[in-house]
DNA sequence: GTAAGGACGTAC
DNA sequence: GACGTACGTCCTTACC
């Protein structure tokens, strides 16, 4: 890992594992279509690592490795090998054409041999190069690479900027390079089919192989192997073990006429290229190309990109520095900030902080480090010299998860204002469908850098836990903070840029970013708790759940362990021989709709059904809401702002999205949640919101009308479908029509309404039938948007909020129907959810105009909770109704409803 | 003991 | 498969 400039007398053969990039890249990147919806994301990254390796690794000689007909030589070997892997996903397939036009433009040599791997190829060449007195660096992210790895030979990774060497491979894998085929032989591949030995993992095989240097040695003497277990396992393996040993094996002699003059490298083509990354809107790239035609003529390999990301922060421990500090972000009018803490923001201490100021300075500012003869500066010192930075919305604050940096800096009495470059936000709006909008992966892929691990900061969950801040020396935290920083800060820019492309600058600047502070007030702010309440209740559900367990237990004839799906599976199905009514991937399914259908012929599904009710209330809420409680005996809640697919806001720790309503005993535990003394809890909802506005979108003659009228919408739905007049209708019919109303915007099918209503499939075909014949504006919006969607590759919210939709071309059917769903149901759901945070906005303004002090504490897709003193109740149901209702000019009223009590289930 | 994944159930 | 979006709990499995 140190000094990895070849001699420079060497010529260097840059070998580029190109199919496994396309992968990486694929899977790496989230789906990016461009305005034409042409799915690009494999193709970019892909571009983005050749670019990467050649601009870092300057090599004299170069060629890109291509899998041909891969499997079918190995599978000689074995004709299980990579059997059970599918073919390429279908939205990369397209993607293969691309880059192969991105390579000419680009004007690297392909190679490829029929039934070889990339592997193979690569294998090859670096020997026929070695002898030739060539530098070899093979561009790669597979472990398995690392079995050619010698002294001329190394590996580099551009997604991770790892590059390896042999001392780098003993260190971490405890082997020389050469066994890595040993080793990979015995732990096996299950995704490719490569027979593993049963029993052996990394840590058996590594010491197998450090005691007896290959697979061979290891059979033939076998005898000494200690553990019994393993050594009869090898030995009944033997066969498997040696095959598996030819899988793994690269060749290196395949029947190659390639000449290393062949490869010399040459200037790309700047014209084909510029050409090429503006159809693909590789906007990025293409600034990285040579300005002129000119520069395409010299053999100079070409200048890119911007620098690697290295920092050298000023590690401030003065009160004078500080003070500067302060000073220059004031004069800059802008300063991007990553805190160091540990624990949830709301009780965190602010332990340092990561600054980068627009001109590229970097800081780290030490606070409550736990190590000793730090130099530090005084908290005090800090709040001093930062609070009318921080304070002042006119410098502009950027960073990672500022909602999280605003509850840090409110433990030290400061206020943030300004929050305008959060990435992580803005990266969400550009593609809501990500799993995760870490800092790392963000540096990872539009930076190409590689920020080193560090806990509590914006790592993502999916992020190994890494050691405490305290283990980390203070110049590593220094280190790490500042680079977080300054990453955020360069990509604040790009993402503003593509922002603006997709028009969702707007929503950006003018709902997400100024609910972030309000978010970070509600969860400051915390709901009541009142554990005598809950534990009145849970007292009477611990009794509930015992007496229903031996309930079960009678019914099932013994004892066992209910909660266990298996086990309960055995009883109902093997024991009791009930008829399996539906099944999932691993066997017979006993979910609540199963069990119900069981209980008409038997009582223990039934006391199974009442015993899970009771049971996931306890351990959900009755167990775990007391043991949230924080020291000023208010529940904090952490919203999540970038993680849902729509738009909708998420809750976690606890959840209080999810908090039981339909039940008595849910209500029960909605009671726990209560005002504080001489105040009441208002709750304000929206009725119907998702229905109204799907009247509006839709723009639906029939339903309009309904909603103008005020009039039971499910009573309005009945009539229509079952063609009588309004008075007419009944109970059943009703509850049916409520139904269909609750699925419309789901893309509810005949089997799911069946299902739900218990009558036959081809009723509710027809009912479904006669519902799009008179809800005629519906049934064109859904095919529509569907249609729209399939063109365009998103779907969009009244007011632009975009998802990308993936799977609608895809050709397995069921999962393009369920991306229709998801298609359908996006801007309905998604501009609720717009609208609410629209009226929190407003709320909170008028909250804050009429200098009321009720305060708002919750959000629940559809409903907002507050806290008001007694004196201001009447005041902020109506405030809440003005603003909520007209929050938005819609085809069809937005009506609310509200209330207020004691306690949360009093205010409904 | 820990981590990952499945099944299930709560909300809107 | 079969109606969208979330999160938490419990359990099992596979690893240490």
């Amino acid at each position: 890992m140190v000094d990895t400039s070849p001699p420079r007398s060497a010529p260097t053969l840059v070998l580029i594992d190109a199919s496994g990039f396309i992968f990486r890249a694929y899977h790496a990147i989230p789906p990016l279509t461009t305005s034409k919806g042409v799915q690009t994301n494999a193709v970019l990254g892909f571009t983005r690592m050749v670019l990467k390796a050649l601009r870092e690794l300057k090599p004299t000689h170069v060629a890109l490795a291509f899998d041909k007909e891969s499997r079918t030589e190995r599978q000689k070997i074995d004709p299980t090998y990579k059997a059970n892997r599918e073919g390429p996903p279908e939205d990369l397939v397209p993607q293969f054409a691309l880059i192969r036009r991105v390579v000419e433009a680009i004007n690297v040599p392909v190679l490829e041999v029929a039934g070889w791997e990339a592997d193979d190829v690569i294998g090859t060449l670096a020997v026929k190069a070695k002898a030739e007195g060539f530098c070899v660096q093979v561009v790669t992210g597979d472990k398995d690479f690392v079995q050619i790895v010698d002294s001329d030979v190394r590996l580099y990774d551009p997604m991770k900027d790892v590059h390896t060497e042999p001392a780098d491979v003993k260190a971490r894998l405890g082997i020389e390079p050469g066994q890595m085929r040993d080793y990979l032989a015995l732990i096996g591949d299950a995704v490719d089919n490569v027979p593993k030995v049963p029993g052996i993992g990394p840590k058996t095989a590594t010491e197998l192989i450090q005691q007896f240097g290959d697979v061979e040695t290891l059979l033939s003497r076998l005898d000494e192997v200690k553990k019994p277990k393993i050594r009869e396992n090898i030995a009944s393996h033997r066969e498997s073990l040696l095959r598996a040993k030819q899988l793994v094996t690269f060749k290196t002699d395949l029947a190659l006429d390639v000449r290393m003059a062949d490869l010399a490298r040459r200037p790309l083509d700047a014209q084909r290229s510029r050409e090429l990354f503006t159809e693909l809107e590789f906007f990025a790239l293409l600034k990285e190309l040579p300005q002129q035609d000119g520069a395409a003529g010299t053999s100079e390999p070409p200048k890119e990109q911007p620098a690697p990301l290295t920092v050298t922060p000023t590690l401030v421990g003065s009160d004078a520095e500080l003070t500067r500090l302060a000073g220059a972000a004031r004069e800059a009018g802008a300063v991007t900030l990553i805190p160091a803490y540990e624990g949830a923001p709301f009780a965190a201490k602010l332990v340092g902080l990561g600054v980068a100021l627009p001109d590229g300075q970097t800081a780290y500012v030490p606070l409550r480090h736990a190590q000793l003869g730090v130099t530090q500066v005084k908290p005090e010192s800090f709040t001093a010299a930062f609070r009318e930075v921080l304070e002042d919305a006119a410098v502009k604050k950027g960073g990672h998860d500022l909602k999280a940096l605003s509850l840090v800096l409110a433990n030290d009495g400061l206020t943030l204002h300004g929050a305008h470059d959060d990435v992580e936000l803005l990266s969400y709006l550009l593609n809501p469908s990500r799993r995760e909008h870490a800092l790392v992966d963000l540096a990872r892929e539009r930076l190409y850098t590689e920020l080193p691990p560090l806990p509590n900061a914006a790592e993502g969950k999916r992020g190994k836990k890494d050691r405490a801040l305290a283990d980390h020396t203070v110049e590593e935290v220094a280190t790490g903070f500042a680079i977080r920083a300054e990453a955020a800060r360069r990509l604040a820019p790009e993402l503003w840029k593509e922002l603006e492309a997709a028009k969702l600058a707007a929503l950006a600047r003018d709902m997400e970013l100024p609910l972030l502070p309000l978010l970070a007030r509600m969860e400051r702010r915390g709901v009541l708790l009142d554990t005598a309440e809950l534990s009145r209740t849970s007292v009477k559900v611990d009794a509930a759940v015992e007496a229903q367990v031996k309930e079960v237990y009678r019914h099932a004839g013994r004892e066992f362990n209910i909660g266990s799906n298996p086990q309960l599976v055995e009883v109902l199905f093997t024991e009791l021989k009930l008829p399996v009514i539906k099944r999932g991937k691993t066997g017979p399914s006993a979910d609540q709709e199963v069990l119900e259908k069981l209980s008409e012929e038997h009582p223990l599904p039934g006391a199974i059904i009442e015993y899970r009710s009771l049971s996931k209330l306890k351990s959900t809420y009755l167990d775990t809401l007391p043991t949230l409680v924080a020291a000023d005996g208010r529940i904090h809640t952490t919203y999540h702002q970038a993680a849902t697919a729509t738009g909708r806001l998420s809750s976690t720790d606890p959840n209080l999205q999810n908090i039981p309503v339909r039940t008595d005993l849910g209500r029960e535990i909605r009671r726990a949640f209560v005002a504080a003394e001489g105040h009441q809890l208002v709750s304000a909802d929206y009725s119907q919101v998702e229905l109204r506005l799907l009247a509006h979108i839709a723009n639906d003659a029939v339903l309009i009308e309904a909603f103008l009228h005020d009039e039971d919408i499910h009573t309005r739905t009945a009539a229509e479908v079952f063609g009588v007049a309004k008075e007419q209708v009944d109970r059943e019919q009703r509850r049916v029509a409520k139904m269909v109303n609750f699925g419309i915007a789901y893309g509810l099918s005949p089997h799911g309404l069946a299902a739900r209503l218990g009558i036959a499939q081809d009723v509710a075909r027809d009912i479904i039938e006669r519902y799009f014949t008179r809800y005629a504006g519906i049934k064109r919006y859904l095919e529509e948007t569907v249609s729209v969607a399939r063109k365009t590759g998103y779907v969009e919210t009244l007011y632009g909020r975009r998802r990308y939709m993936a799977d609608l071309n895809s050709k397995n059917r069921g999962v393009a129907q369920a991306a229709e769903r998801a298609a359908i149901n996006m801007p309905i759901q998604g501009t609720a959810a717009d609208l609410i945070k629209k009226a929190m906005l407003a709320v909170d303004a008028a909250l804050e105009a009429q200098k009321l002090s009720a305060r708002m504490l919750l959000q629940v897709h559809d409903e907002l909770l507050f806290e008001a003193p007694d004196a201001e109740v009447e005041a902020v149901k109506a405030l809440a109704v003005k603003a909520m209702s007209s929050v938005a000019d819609l085809k069809v009223p937005l009506k609310v409803d509200v209330g207020a009590g004691r306690s949360w289930a009093d205010a409904h």
